[in-house]
DNA sequence: AATTACTCCAACCGCTATTAC
DNA sequence: AGTAATAGCGGTTGGAGTAAT
């Protein structure tokens, strides 16, 4: 391996690293860390290399406060999924599973045991998750009421509510929306067939997908109408 | 002003999954 | 098919900064 007899630097990166790992993740592309630790030069793990890439230096990361917005999000993704930090942080474009995970750790873990020391508790609060109409102009409004099953499809008639709404600036594929998600997923700039809108049933439920995720993350139930999550400002 | 307690977050570690050969 | 290398994930730790005493 790599540094044989070399002793591997740890701990905090400094600028000049984190200029030298840039420019060769940018120029040798965001795989095979290891020949980047080793061409780069610098004493570091592929490992390490590419934990710095992936939570700090990489592009169009969100730097800043999780917004209450994101801050519903997480919470309720972590109910229904648990500690699935990357899967969450797939959810939240410019976040990531570590800065996610210790947001939990920090603020959310504490808040949701005062709330009610179970996940039930956070299922009552009660999410609201909007589903968007065929024609694109309105929406459901899927109020769930004693949410107590991880289970989205175990959820019986009687335990929602729909309200229609009307989508003034909804409409995802044609707004501002659209940019921050192209921004965010550049293969998806260069192709926009390649996005796939998952429906079933009715047409109620939709799904905005990048065809790289597999059928487990597109989950209708969880793309909501919070446009400010594409804010990357 | 000094010390202690606490919070937050970057970074590391160990393990598993995936990919390449 | 088997093995090694690489990537990904989630848990944990250490240290810097801040608040409380």
């Amino acid at each position: 391996m790599a540094y044989q007899g070399d002793k591997l630097r740890k701990g905090s990166w400094l600028e000049e690293e984190d200029e030298r790992l840039t420019a060769f993740a940018t120029l040798l592309g965001e795989r095979k860390w290891d020949s980047i630790a080793i061409l780069s030069g610098l004493m570091r793990s592929g490992k390490s290399c590419r934990m710095r890439w992936l939570n700090y230096l990489q592009p169009n990361l969100k730097r800043g406060h999780i917004s209450a917005e994101e801050e519903q999000i997480v919470i309720q993704l972590h109910g229904q999924w648990g500690n699935k930090w990357a899967r969450i942080a797939r959810r939240l474009p410019g976040r990531t599973d570590n800065e996610i995970k210790n947001y939990w750790r920090a603020h959310l873990r504490k808040k949701t045991r005062e709330e009610g020391n179970s996940q039930s508790k956070v299922y009552s609060s009660k999410p609201e998750l909007l589903y968007q109409n065929g024609d694109s102009t309105s929406a459901w409004k899927y109020s769930i009421r004693d949410y107590n099953s991880a289970d989205d499809h175990n959820i019986g008639p009687t335990d929602f509510s729909l309200e229609h709404y009307e989508l003034p600036s909804m409409t995802y594929l044609n707004s501002s929306y659209e940019t921050r998600l192209y921004d965010w997923i550049p293969r998806l700039s260069n192709d926009q067939s390649q996005a796939e809108i998952h429906g079933e049933g009715n047409g109620l439920d939709w799904c905005f997908c990048d065809p790289a995720w597999n059928s487990e993350d597109c989950d209708p139930g969880t793309v909501d109408s919070l446009g400010s999550l594409w804010d990357m400002n």
